[in-house]
DNA sequence: GTCTATAACAGGATAGAC
DNA sequence: GTCTATCCTGTTATAGAC
């Protein structure tokens, strides 16, 4: 269902997915999208019904994937690592970097910053109501790795680990990937920089 | 001329802050702009010339306060707390969470999350171009608080930082604001433990 | 400097043939 | 399922009266 190029549909999800991440949602036309996937204008509404449902389809369909990975390597963690506070965060960190390795799904990495940066509320609402359940399993695990912290600290911190690793998905610094790194290798770098930093400041 | 509502010219940029903010660059028209400001529509471009023009002298505008106030503080800390790494770093973040204390700074500073979401090279280029400078001296004065921190480390971490301030600041996160706390607090609250959590991370 | 009016066009959506 | 043709609305920008 994710890499065939061959049928209608799904060369839509790719060109809007690639679009999105580059112009935003309102920046980009559903003629761009048709004229990228090479499909005809009238395909859109048929197979989606609007733009803003074509939205939350580019959405879901790579949002599910990576929560699935991050509770499936949560429970990983919790089983073969228990109390191990740097195992829970890779478990948070590292899907969404391994998710932008190929270029569609870098693409994506990019749309979920933007969706945080738009205030749209449909987006907002859709995200916290679909996937509240993943961050509210993650933020249990990690109270019990800091038994010692405060809960209000402690969603303080997870907010800032979360804004940290939007940050550097979406690719926002300034660090540029050296030329001796390849891309794959500059994300796992990423990876563990983040997850050392983020593992200290929760332990503050 | 931050403040006066007389003239036509501050009501088309504080309407188009809010604007810009709510609803992007793109999903913002100018019509919405003018209406707002209840000015007449062809006043935006007699005194801006194009929408483009527009955006950048709502960026311009604040963000210039902001690094110059970023930037004192930087050399009231150096001077009256030399090495110490808290006062770095309240120097960059508290400038920002200040601004983002009455209702049209709170606007600006979310514009410029969105400014980094939005891939728009233009934007980029002006910033970096413009305010490259002021990171530059951040990153300076915190490698002579962490003289044993590898410079590549160091730029990471400089990056997530960001990456938790710019979160902080356009309020992506989750924590909302408790009752007993006037919004005033509640971005000291961040601020203070936005400082610490960095200040932990940075020294990793 | 501010207005009305309008040019010139791009946008999303749909009807209906194939 | 896919096409063409078209509707209708909203967009930026500007010309020209006041």
């Amino acid at each position: 269902m994710t890499g065939t190029q061959f049928n209608t549909k799904d060369r839509i999800l790719n060109a809007a997915e690639t679009l999105f991440a580059l112009n935003g949602f309102a920046g980009t036309s559903l003629r761009e999208v048709t004229g990228m996937a090479d499909v005809n204008i009238a395909a859109v509404n048929y197979h989606f019904g609007s733009k803003e449902n074509l939205v939350n389809e580019v959405f879901r369909r790579r949002m599910d994937e990576m929560s699935a990975a991050r509770l499936a390597q949560l429970e990983r963690a919790r089983r073969e690592h228990p109390g191990e506070l740097e195992a829970v965060l890779a478990a948070f960190i590292e899907p969404p970097l391994a998710m932008a390795q190929d270029r569609q799904g870098a693409a994506f990495v990019r749309i979920l910053a933007r969706a945080y940066a738009e205030q749209n509320a449909g987006l907002r609402d859709f995200i916290s109501s679909r996937y509240g359940h993943v961050l509210r399993g993650f933020s249990q695990e990690l109270a019990h790795c800091l038994p010692k912290l405060p809960k209000d600290e402690l969603y303080w911190r997870l907010d800032f680990v979360a804004g940290a690793l939007t940050y550097a998905m979406a690719d926002f610094g300034l660090i540029r990937r050296p030329n001796h790194r390849s891309e794959k290798e500059h994300l796992q770098d990423a990876a563990r920089h983040l997850i050392e930093f983020a593992a200290a400041g929760l332990r503050a």
